[in-house]
DNA sequence: AATTCTTACGAAAACGGTTTAGTTTTCATT
DNA sequence: AATGAAAACTAAACCGTTTTCGTAAGAATT
């Protein structure tokens, strides 16, 4: 019951190893009439190479790691979804491991992927991310990574990513342009670069339409498991702080789900007493009552981006040349929805 | 800049390269003081054993492979993670595929798998599955599969499932409890058991208590992409049908949640005049308002039982002994929310 | 007839480990 | 001094391919 290998194909047809494995690779030096023999006998054997030795011998794996801070999460799913269907077509496979938003794990499963010798990795980093050392020590050894969504300056190689800052201007504008005239943010975490540029790009938005910027209108949450939960205390918080806010935007629509509960439930009508915009679009976004206006991030298309460019390097470095860092940056949408109707 | 190897490790200690292989192995007859020496130059020179090698020689590529229908979706993401962490406890990793539904994909990735030589497969069927031939050649070749939540009858091998029509009628009792008296159905697609069974449990419900099974209750959905609006135009269509309904019980939270959003709409009062359960306990279905009473179906802890027994059966094979395989049903739980309150 | 060219195939090294079956050395035992 | 056993190490097969470098036989060229 053991799988066919070459060497019993030869036996069987009296033929060399390598000549049934250059028949069957269509090499020009293999006569017409013994290829077909050759693989007819393949075929009615059901002969499948084995993947373990043509890795070892090639020394590809034919496969690609992917970290993620989170696998439960409608983004992250989709940006697995559309990094797993690039690479099928392709003919590589995804290995997956989740950080857990740790700095520790992630630097854990760098490893596990490069002793696994993958063919490259694909990484967001973690929130508490910001030394990068171990995602050096997979550049030394030429594996090719690519970084989305939460990405390091600190890092040369290519990145997939949105302008943070920019979606995060628009969605301030957008909030402006409905007649607010007193905006609160919640804002995520400290570190992750991401949180940072829509901070920005809020108090951009702000100061260029002529409003004061307020730091005590800005309210932080760590957007991890305890999202919902915190968009409420948030919520909370900035009623009792401010009676003058008209509208807020909120880090990720998650935590804005969460204000939104809350405001109905203090009897805040949404969106005339208070306007909000989230970030990501969520699927429930659209779902819920009134529907929340949130900035679409193309999860599905970041993934794919991610494995493109992976696979372009991949190939670069095999022909031995040495590739082309690129930064891609992703076109995020502002949905207008209900909660700024 | 090339990796070390055991070879090179040899050389520097004149050592062959048994001895050293040996010495990292913790063999006993390898002297104390060799065993240090090499242990400590392997250390100094960063030396990793190549994967691809030791998978060819141990014939095991510390790889299993996973099958789901659709990435993107709260219960199967909860399952991967489940499964990702319990691997990753267990020094195995993980590859991801998805099957999109489709019968004639799930071969094609079973092949990719068996090509890749895992040592093991997790699979939730297609909806579209019901000839299970691709299946059994997996179990022809050895290689230990683990079938869950959408299983097949005609496979003989480990399953874990929930019991999904001791929920349905746990689902549809409590709807009786809460005083409904004419109860529909808005059930999932025809092949898959799931929905089977499901069904089967609401109308052992209704009869268990007395109450008239009436077919014309019971509509259809696929429980894709579309979901929600599957939801909107079954409950828009019950609505016409049939003014007396004062009870659903739904295949899936998302048509849930399409539903009630169109009960609101139409100006029913939920739970008032119209109580909605519905089935997996969708993170979102917390969250809307009113909420969402639903079965809550365990997907993290179903992705770790799966594992813990394909990883069961590997090693049992790995031994030479014949695995014995289970059936292993998790406990759902009715969590009352809103829509039955 | 001697030389070169094709054509069709095979031997063997290589990939980097693991493991079996020795071999040598040392040293206690009879 | 011969024997045996333990200790420490090595040679070599092996896993299943891929690929380089030959080589033999026949055809074509000079």
């Amino acid at each position: 019951m053991k799988p066919v290998t070459l060497k019993e194909l030869a036996a069987r047809l009296n033929l060399s190893v390598s000549t049934v494995s250059k028949a069957l690779k269509d090499y020009p030096d293999i006569g017409t009439e013994t290829k077909k023999q050759v693989r007819e006998l393949a075929k009615s054997l059901n002969y499948k190479p084995n993947t373990l030795a043509v890795n070892l011998r090639t020394n590809e794996s034919k496969t690609v790691g992917l970290i993620i801070p989170e696998i439960v999460h409608h983004f992250f799913s989709n940006v697995i979804k559309g990094i797993v269907s690039r690479a099928e077509q392709r003919g590589y496979l995804v290995i997956i491991l989740q950080s857990d938003e740790s700095h520790e794990m992630e630097k854990k499963q760098i490893q596990l992927l490069l002793d696994q010798r993958v063919d490259g990795i694909m990484i967001s980093l973690a929130n508490d991310t910001d030394q990068c050392n171990h995602i050096k020590e997979v550049m030394d050894q030429k594996t090719p990574l690519i970084m989305f969504d939460k990405v390091s300056k600190r890092v040369d190689c290519s990145k997939v990513i949105i302008d943070d800052r920019k979606a995060a201007y628009e969605a301030t504008a957008h909030l402006i342009d409905k007649g607010c005239k007193r905006i609160a943010h919640f804002r995520g975490a400290l570190t992750p670069l991401n949180s940072i540029d829509r901070f920005l790009g809020y108090r951009k938005a702000l100061l260029d339409h002529g409003l004061e910027f307020d730091p005590s209108l800005v309210y932080l949450c760590e957007c991890g498991d305890r999202s919902f939960e915190e968009g409420k205390e948030n919520a909370r918080k900035l009623l009792e702080d401010h009676q003058d806010v008209d509208g807020v935007f909120i880090n990720t629509d998650l935590v804005a789900i969460g204000a939104l509960t809350e405001f109905k439930k203090q009897g805040i009508r949404v969106p005339e007493d208070m306007k909000i915009v989230g970030f990501s679009n969520w699927f429930m976004s659209s779902v819920i009552s009134p529907s929340l206006t949130t900035i679409d991030q193309p999860g599905f298309r970041m993934g794919e981006t991610a494995f493109d460019q992976l696979f372009i390097e991949i190939e670069t470095l095999k022909k031995g040349k040495k590739p082309i860092f690129k930064s891609i940056e992703l076109e995020t949408k502002l949905i207008e929805r209900e909660t700024t109707g």
